[in-house]
DNA sequence: TCATTAACTGAGG
DNA sequence: CCTCAGTTAATGA
């Protein structure tokens, strides 16, 4: 699998725990000014290992915590399902994001928190987040940051799945997270990691599995892109971006503005 | 288990 | 009448 997404040893999986606030902070640095010695504070941060497999609820609905996790390695959704059971991915979320940070606030989480790919996540202590932002006013700034932010990658979800035909959704949703990638440190654009089946791709974008595997094949035939075995290659970049409609204003990634 | 494809259906423009 | 998308079912990897 990817090259970001796994390590092979899930026991030791780290001699340095500091390596795991890596991704987080090069994606708090590409939207905000962060020192040295405010990542060197993240860093410090005790936290404990927890490894997941694939489609595993790490916080159920209803559920209060005492920690947020970091996503170290894979891919986590958050989720709503109607009464009748049919499930809606609200959001997708890949490494170094803290997609349970909001139950540092709302005691009592109103979705599902589940893993979509064997994952790593690191837990911190709501107490030490607590006390950082305390200390450090720019850590405190920037994960408020971070949650608005987050506001609007949900404004532009719901204008996607509500406006957009299959196709255009698709291809915004890989976009994104194209986009969101890039901050980690993808090389090469033209190929990425999307290892969820076509099933939680049709959850997240409103369609049927047999839909989402029609729109998927429609966009390989007509050379906008490659998806197999949990990779996107970008064939035909220009009539991706085109299809895709993709502005990325939404993700405030310039931390000046 | 996951992905593909065909056939049929209905909604809606 | 055409396009989109859900359902069902058969089949392949």
């Amino acid at each position: 699998m990817g090259e970001c997404l796994k390590r092979s040893d899930t026991r030791e999986p780290y001699l340095n725990t500091a390596d795991v606030f890596e991704p987080l902070i090069r994606r708090l640095r590409s939207i905000s000014a962060l020192d040295q010695e405010d990542a060197n504070c993240l860093r410090a941060i005790p936290i404990s290992l927890r490894n997941l497999r694939s489609q595993q609820t790490v916080l159920a609905e209803g559920e209060s915590a005492s920690q947020s996790c970091i996503i170290v390695s894979g891919y986590c959704a958050r989720t709503k399902s109607t009464a009748q059971g049919r499930r809606q991915i609200v959001s997708i979320h890949i490494p170094g994001e803290m997609p349970d940070l909001q139950t540092l606030f709302l005691v009592k989480l109103d979705h599902e928190l589940c893993t979509l790919t064997d994952v790593s996540l690191a837990f911190v202590n709501h107490s030490d987040i607590r006390r950082l932002c305390k200390d450090r006013l720019t850590i405190r700034d920037v994960l408020w940051r971070d949650t608005l932010i987050e506001a609007s990658l949900l404004r532009e979800a719901l204008l996607n799945l509500g406006q957009r035909p299959a196709p255009s959704r698709l291809a915004h949703l890989l976009y994104e997270v194209r986009e969101r990638l890039k901050v980690l440190g993808l090389n090469d654009p033209s190929t990425f990691e999307m290892p969820l089946t076509q099933e939680q791709l049709g959850d997240a974008l409103g369609i049927s599995w047999v839909h989402t595997s029609r729109v998927v094949s429609m966009l390989r035939k007509e050379g906008v892109i490659d998806f197999s075995r949990g990779r996107v290659h970008v064939i035909d970049e220009k009539r991706f971006a085109a299809l895709a409609e993709f502005d990325k204003l939404y993700l405030h990634q310039s931390p000046s503005e």
